[in-house]
DNA sequence: TCTGGGGTCCTAGGACCC
DNA sequence: TCTGGGGTCCTAGGACCC
């Protein structure tokens, strides 16, 4: 038996968990650059606003149903994550963290002691004590079914917000009234093609043959399938697995047009990612920068660009790293053009036991690790007191983030402060 | 004026090898 | 006129997820 637990409207919800005074506000939380809406709790929803509507579209709505806005403050998202994660290890055998407001878990022997619905509720109610968070349950023979009855869950509130199938009957029942596009690995695409091959339901790609699915999509969704009809494919996976690529990108608050500042953009893309390839332990020989205009701005050139350098001697070192993506850079940089968003991503990782290469001339710089270790301590508060010259200071193209909330569970300064008598 | 960021996996097709 | 078969590896692009 798999289950899955999620916390409902993550990012609001964690903004709400310090402001008691938004109660019984809509709440809505903003991408980078305060672009988009990528969050909204229940209120928020009923005032109309949808997943990925641009700021700028739905401000009327926002003005009119008194929305509080907030850009997103992934500092705090990402610790009140690791406590509700850590809430839900403490009640389970095997855990997954699947994503930063979702653990999977196994089930197999709770019915020995309470019921699979008992249990879920345990769960929800451990979650809501210590985190204020509030989460939907989903109990079943997959992680596709769990999926599933997790949907149930917040689309029914009169389960309580727990939903565990064992029942075939029932769990056939819930297939036919589901829509196809709600099942897990199933997008826009897949579903519109399925739709257009008379696949309307959950219970119609259930009961689809899996050499025709697999033949006209590919073997994922053959497991979907057979997931869909109680037969587990997609096991836990308890230990989060060596990541393949880092990538750090982002859109510029205002466009970028001059080379110069485009370096600085990329150097600190470099910089971050370089980190973050240190604190996986990984060293990596591949270094792509990527470059691109705005689809929106319809009245712009549109160019986009990416190049790839390759390094023989894999490396960890930010200056290494900075280097690479320069060069990158220098290969699709064209002038003229309005810049809305860059990146650099590494790739083609190799364990610190990495032999050197016999070739190369550019031998791993001398007391590296030291350097790029104590970079990291200092860094480490997010103050980021060190940094390369290249990233410039106080640069134009900055995220926007207006209406940042504050560190509350990360920073000496912003914890709250509660008024006794 | 203003449209996110960070991942994974699969497949098709090309280069190359014998 | 006639132009193999089988394999690997790599990459780009497309699908999906949150």
């Amino acid at each position: 038996m798999y289950g899955i637990i999620d916390v409902n409207g993550m990012f609001a919800s964690c903004e709400q968990a310090f402001r008691p005074d938004l109660v019984n506000r809509a709440v809505a939380v903003l991408s980078s650059n305060d672009g988009n809406i990528i969050a909204r709790n229940r209120l928020c929803k009923l005032a109309g606003i949808k997943m990925g509507d641009p700021y700028f579209k739905v401000r009327p709505l926002i003005e009119k149903h008194n929305v509080a806005v907030f850009s997103s403050n992934f500092t705090l998202y990402g610790s009140m994550s690791a406590r509700f994660a850590s809430v839900v290890e403490s009640l389970s055998a095997n855990t997954e963290c699947y994503s930063v407001d979702e653990v999977f878990f196994t089930a197999d022997n709770i019915e020995k002691v309470m019921s699979l619905d008992e249990y879920g509720h345990q769960l929800r109610n451990a979650v809501k004590l210590h985190t204020t968070l509030v989460c939907g349950v989903g109990i079943s023979y997959s992680k596709t079914l769990a999926k599933l009855c997790n949907y149930a869950a917040k689309t029914w509130p009169a389960y309580g917000g727990v939903v565990a199938l064992t029942d075939r009957q029932r769990i056939k029942k819930l297939l036919s009234i589901v829509d196809v596009s709600e099942v897990w690995g199933v997008g826009r695409k897949i579903a519109k093609t399925l739709s257009l091959m008379g696949i309307h339901t959950a219970l119609d790609l259930a009961q689809a043959d899996t050499n025709f699915i697999r033949k006209n999509f590919n073997v994922v969704l053959e497991r979907t399938v057979r997931e869909l009809r109680g037969e587990s494919c997609f096991a836990l996976q308890e230990h989060p697995v060596t990541k393949q690529q880092i990538v750090v990108s982002r859109s510029f608050g205002q466009r970028v047009t001059s080379l110069d500042e485009m370096q600085q953009a990329v150097t600190g893309y470099a910089a971050q990612a370089a980190e973050r390839l240190r604190g996986e332990n990984q060293y990596c020989k591949a270094i792509n920068v990527f470059v691109r205009t705005s689809p929106f701005s319809i009245n712009d050139v549109q160019y986009g660009n990416q190049a790839t350098e390759k390094l023989l001697t894999p490396t960890q070192d930010t200056r290494d790293i900075i280097t690479a993506a320069q060069r990158a850079l220098a290969r699709i940089w064209k002038d003229g053009i309005n810049y809305a968003k860059a990146g650099v991503m590494l790739a083609d990782f190799n364990g610190r036991e990495a032999q050197l290469n016999l070739f190369d001339e550019s031998a791993p710089r001398e007391g590296s690790d030291k350097l790029m270790g104590l970079l990291d301590r200092i860094n480490r508060d997010g103050r980021k007191q060190l940094f390369f010259a290249g990233q410039g200071i106080n640069p134009s193209f900055k995220v926007r983030r207006d209406w940042l909330s504050p560190e509350y569970t990360t920073n000496w300064k912003d914890i709250p402060r509660a008024k006794i008598g």
